[in-house]
DNA sequence: CGGTATTGTGGAGAGTGTCAACGATGGAGG
DNA sequence: CCTCCATCGTTGACACTCTCCACAATACCG
């Protein structure tokens, strides 16, 4: 009945698919991003921080992307130096730095997002629209629910 | 009809998905292999060793993976180091090495199959079987549709 | 006021992706 | 046969990523 555990094939696997797939869409991303100067990363960044007026903390910026907050200050330094976001201190936590999108950041952002969106629906265009749908849900069930469960 | 580019969420990014249930199942394939003294990534190696009789040839190894062919050689080093695969001199082709997998990795590989296996319906908690099943075909063309495919 | 937790930051170390070059071998053509 | 080119494994380099540890400044709680 399981003979399937003596020749597992990888291309069986979940994970090896799923880390497969995860490194396609990296590659066509940033190649995508090259020209505006971005990676997946700094642009996943720059996004958050154009998503709100008042800006993010580098802590709720690392919880969300799923970083150690660390990489989020090279992150946010590298973006800085381009002026395309700015640390500004918090006036109700001198803790925290909420990292803002600059008008040079918005109108970056705003240039990429088209680049980056081709880039991935070229990868998707082996899907169906609603099978696009269905993976998105099925993916963020699996990226988001599993995401903070500690092992025990 | 398209307002969803300017708030344009990250958690309905599938590039960002992918990632994160990506790494979510390395992490955790990690954490299952670690008592076997593997990664994720020896692992696939001896998994596909142990796949033919007569071994396969680097070059295949890094086809499959995805990898590059330098990754392949550090890989098999750790592997024969640990005694659980070989190099074998094809008796056709001089220039290849055939990876096989010795007595004691296929020992390894039948010991750790089963903690990966459970770590990996650990991740697929929440999805059905039908779930899962449609997870793997569409993955499965991601992965390998656009796999191989150059930009032009 | 004093102890503890949190935020941002810096650094170390391992793992990974990508590329260039090289020796050894195989194959095709003169 | 000999020469040119492609392929296989290998090595090295470089940048990026992940994970952890430590620290100063600040906040919070008793």
């Amino acid at each position: 009945m399981e003979p399937s555990t003596a020749t597992a094939a990888l291309t069986d696997d979940v994970g090896f698919l799923l880390s497969r797939a995860s490194g396609n869409f990296v590659r066509a991303s940033n190649a995508a991003l090259l020209s505006h100067g971005l990676r997946v990363r700094s642009y996943s960044v720059l996004l958050l921080a154009c998503g709100t007026e008042e800006g993010i903390s580098q802590r709720d910026l690392a919880a969300v992307l799923g970083l150690d907050p660390s990489q989020v200050v090279l992150l946010v330094d590298e973006l800085a130096e381009s002026g395309l976001v700015e640390r500004r201190p918090s006036d109700t936590d001198r803790r925290t730095k909420l990292v803002v999108a600059t008008p040079a950041g918005r109108q970056v952002r705003a240039a990429a997002v088209g680049d980056v969106a081709s880039a991935v629906t070229g990868q998707l265009t082996e899907l169906t629209a609603t099978e696009q749908f269905l993976l998105r849900n099925l993916l963020s069930r699996l990226a988001l629910g599993a995401a903070s469960l500690p092992p025990v």
